[in-house]
DNA sequence: CTCATTAAGTTGACAGTGTCTACTAAAGCA
DNA sequence: TGCTTTAGTAGACACTGTCAACTTAATGAG
């Protein structure tokens, strides 16, 4: 309970709570109540900035969102497109191990109805702009229509997005795959995208 | 508010409450007062038989998977292997989409502590173990070694997990993607995981 | 300047939650 | 007979999100 001086612009300081308490503990443990508490303002304040909490998760979930699409963004475009687009594979999985609770945030499910907070869907897109763009500027990618450069970019971050989750959730550490390390399923997962690609960016580290 | 007469296992009729409710309502609107109203039973009744709502849940994860897994092992071995597998990962999906809640609730993140509850681990695995078996039966796996065998399952199931994903929380329905079909995504999913395990057990429907 | 309106914040209440403690009733067993 | 365990109940506590009513402070029109 350090910060007690109310600041000028209440609604950014609620997001920003709201987002230290998700980071923090996660967003099961987010209530209004301790984020106004721990602004130092009254436990009804922030229902004069946010309609309810669906709206303050929305507009937090959204911030994530942006900052996840920057730090895909980090090393944008080099001259070799596969090493581009492995990079990018990488820091995916990267950001989501690194920052477990945002990502859950973004993909876990308890998210405010997409529907009706259309602008958080927007940023949601954006991140997802930057891997078609990858993909477009992989050699074999030239002259391929949109639709296909579409559904191969839903091709791959289905597959990155279920490899984090199951790394994530641990919930195949139980036996076998104990003895891989991560990296190792990792380095697979893009081999195999590779190839179902057709670009082959990676070479396996094993066989 | 129907049933009332208090049933002889009371241990059970809590479980089966619970999916109920999480089935038709969601994990978010599952309270164990709610379960015991339900049920007709004080409030504190399903403390004696569990030791808080961790415990509870669990129990429900564990059957949801079991439930799941029984799902992928209807159409079990065909002569064909490929088709075996293409069989699979269409199941995977049609549970994923016609039970959102029990696949969030299996999938989405706030499960209890996986280390806590292992034998709802144990159920997860068996899950996992069917699609392996289903891997190792195809025709260009006579003679890869277990690991491979093992991180190509994770692959594969990153993908078809990740897919899910995607396409329940229409988080792509925003733009372009509306356009096509969740069928459509499916099939190429399904046809790019062939390309990448060289079976190529599915022609694309397009080009 | 005055006064009505509005925004931002307050306090208090309500129903709902998980969980702790203490009680009762019944069953099993020495 | 009495003791202990088991399954259940009742009450309380600290929390939660949200509704309603109140107090300021600022703003802007006449």
């Amino acid at each position: 309970m350090p910060a007690k001086e109310k600041p000028d612009d209440l609604r950014e300081a609620i997001i920003e709570t709201a987002l230290a308490i998700i980071e923090s503990d996660g967003l099961e443990k987010l209530s209004l109540r301790q984020v106004a508490r721990q602004i130092g303002v009254s436990h009804q304040a922030p229902y004069k900035h946010f309609a309810n909490r669906d709206h303050i998760l929305a507009e937090v979930v959204q911030r994530t969102f942006d900052d996840f699409a920057s730090y895909l963004d980090v090393h944008p475009t080099s001259d070799d497109p596969r090493a581009d687009m492995a990079q990018m594979g990488r820091a995916y999985v990267q950001y989501a191990l690194s920052h477990p609770t945002q990502y859950r945030l973004m993909f876990g499910t308890p998210l405010p109805d997409a529907q009706a907070f259309p602008e958080m869907m927007v940023s949601a897109r954006h991140a997802f702009d930057l891997l078609k763009a990858c993909i477009q500027r992989l050699p074999n990618y030239a002259q391929k229509s949109a639709q296909q450069i579409e559904l191969d970019a839903l091709f791959v971050w289905s597959t990155m997005h279920g490899l984090t989750s199951l790394l994530e959730t641990q919930a195949m550490q139980t036996h076998a795959l104990s003895a891989e390390t991560p990296d190792t399923a990792i380095a697979h997962v893009l081999h195999r995208i590779g190839v179902a690609l057709g670009v082959e960016f990676d070479s396996p580290p094993y066989n």
